[in-house]
RNA sequence: GGAGGGGUGGCUGAGUGGUCGAAAGCACUGGUCUUGAAAACCAGCGAGGUUAGCGCCUCCCAGGGUUCGAAUCCCUGCCCCUCCGCCA
């Protein structure tokens, strides 16, 4: 959520800076919405004023004996304004949450302007892509029968997959080592999480209200939903906590299935595992002071192309533009992938400086010093690898001519010692 | 699933209709004392909104209700604890 103060203040200057999403800001709408708001305030708090002052008299006429049926008289009446004031006031509060709750973050000034993808800026590239003296294949064509999309069809559905014996422990040493470098090497804490949240949860990092339609969701004794990425539950670890400056910055790895509903993203991405309703993904966040946001964004970004470089997997980094910027974000960096079968690069990793957007919708507040007002952390994550596409990317990177893969160096502690693997006609197969 | 007990400030915990936003203790901050620290003593110390400020309003799990007035009474929901049952 934006800073209401501020809105309150500078609306024009807001709705400018939001135009960098390609977004138009209803000004109208929200100071008709906003000056409602304040004089119904001002209203219901006088009237409850007058009241608690009457109260009070009644409370000591009746203590003294004396007759207070008069006094009683002349607060009905503002017990009866109340009432409808109170009633109209909530309407607007409500409506008036509800557009701020669907306001998105201000573009940080760094963020190029641009409607799409397309105009996302590359920022830089590393590793040279592999040249191949055969026709590369890709990750389905790699694992025939170990990577059996029909089977998770008949258990689920579309956009399911099921992987076995070597290429489902790929992906556990995949996973494995993410965590070991991000914890052993980067100070991250790695915590285990729910993967069902609650509404509240999802609505302090941003998915809801907008995009309920993006989530799986579970009718249990309140509605609830599968995790569309940790962040949401790590993110949600400080909601409503006010921190002392000693426990900043909080730097936390967790891996977990992430589910989305992919809705609107039909026939896109149809084949293999690239675009999942289920998929793994270990994922940083970090809750730190306002003051070194921008840095342990940076940091944060290193770390995770720390993975793909120990992975020795050629990517490139790319800040997205104004149109393609996520909902809570302020500012995203992208790493992408080098897929030989798709010829081009693709989003492995997604790194995001929130602010204090997340914050004040979470409430997530800290103390500099004993004594000193609350003020909202500033939180950040990024993914530190995508489990499912890490493993499609070595797979077609590291593929060779006999459809045999090679293990990297890094993972090869993790793949009991063995330099590579033969997917293709490995015991899964039928 | 059955029976019972609870949700109060950073924590523990008093408070059953009227100066209660809330006793007390702990923690914390400042001061006195001390070479320094500890102890002791004194003072301060919840959050949010609004205001230039004084002030005013709201918040004792959440949402409704009763009342002139609710932390306190009633209803619903959520959560926690204890015992029993079931269970990986």
């Amino acid at each position: 959520m934006l800073d209401p103060r501020s809105l309150r203040r500078e609306p024009e200057l807001i709705a400018q800076a939001l135009s960098k999403r390609g977004l138009v800001f209803d000004l109208d709408t929200y100071e008709e919405l906003e000056s409602s708001r304040h004089d119904l305030q001002t209203e219901m708090e006088t009237l409850q004023h007058d009241r608690n002052e009457i109260s009070r008299t009644i409370g000591q006429a009746k203590r003294d004996g004396l007759d207070i049926e008069p006094l009683r008289l002349s607060v009905s009446e503002i017990g009866y304004r109340l009432d409808v004031v109170k009633q109209e006031f909530g309407k607007i509060r409500d409506e008036l949450d509800a557009f701020l709750l669907s306001i998105p973050n201000i573009p940080h000034e760094s963020v190029p302007d641009g409607a799409d993808e397309e105009d996302n800026l590359v920022l830089r590239q590393h590793g040279t892509t592999p040249e191949f003296n055969f026709k590369p294949k890709d990750h389905v064509d790699l694992a025939p029968g170990l990577l059996n999309l029909e089977l998770a069809v008949k258990i689920s559905g579309s956009r399911f997959s099921v992987l076995r014996g070597p290429l489902a422990k790929l992906q556990r040493s995949l996973t494995q080592f993410m965590l070991d470098v991000h914890t052993e090497q980067h100070g991250y804490e790695e915590v285990y999480v729910p993967f069902i949240v609650n509404a509240a949860s999802m609505t302090a990092t941003g998915q809801l209200p907008k995009f309920a339609e993006d989530a799986f969701h579970v009718e249990h004794t309140e509605p609830m939903y599968l995790v569309p990425t940790a962040e949401v539950p790590v993110t949600n670890f400080v909601r409503d906590e006010i921190l002392s400056a000693d426990d900043l910055p909080m730097k936390f790895v967790a891996h977990t299935p992430c589910f989305r509903s992919e809705a609107g993203s039909y026939g896109k991405d149809m084949r293999g595992i690239f675009r999942q309703h289920q998929f793994e993904k270990v994922e940083l966040v970090q809750i730190v002071s306002p003051d070194v946001s921008w840095d342990a964004f940076e940091e944060l970004l290193g770390h995770a192309e720390t993975i793909l470089k120990m992975l020795e997997l050629p990517y490139q980094a790319s800040v997205l533009c104004g149109g393609d910027l996520g909902f809570a974000a302020a500012k995203t960096i992208d790493l992408e992938v080098w897929l030989p079968s798709q010829g081009r690069y693709r989003e492995i990793s997604s790194v995001s400086n929130f602010l204090d957007f997340q914050a004040r919708r979470a409430q997530a507040r800290f103390r500099r010093k004993a004594g000193e007002r609350p003020e909202l952390v500033h939180t950040l994550n990024g993914s530190g690898l995508a489990v499912g596409r890490s493993l499609i990317a070595l797979m077609e990177n590291y593929q060779n001519g006999d459809g045999s893969v090679t293990i990297p160096d890094a993972l090869r502690s993790y793949m009991g010692g063995i330099d590579s693997l033969k997917l293709a006609d490995a015991d899964g197969q039928k």
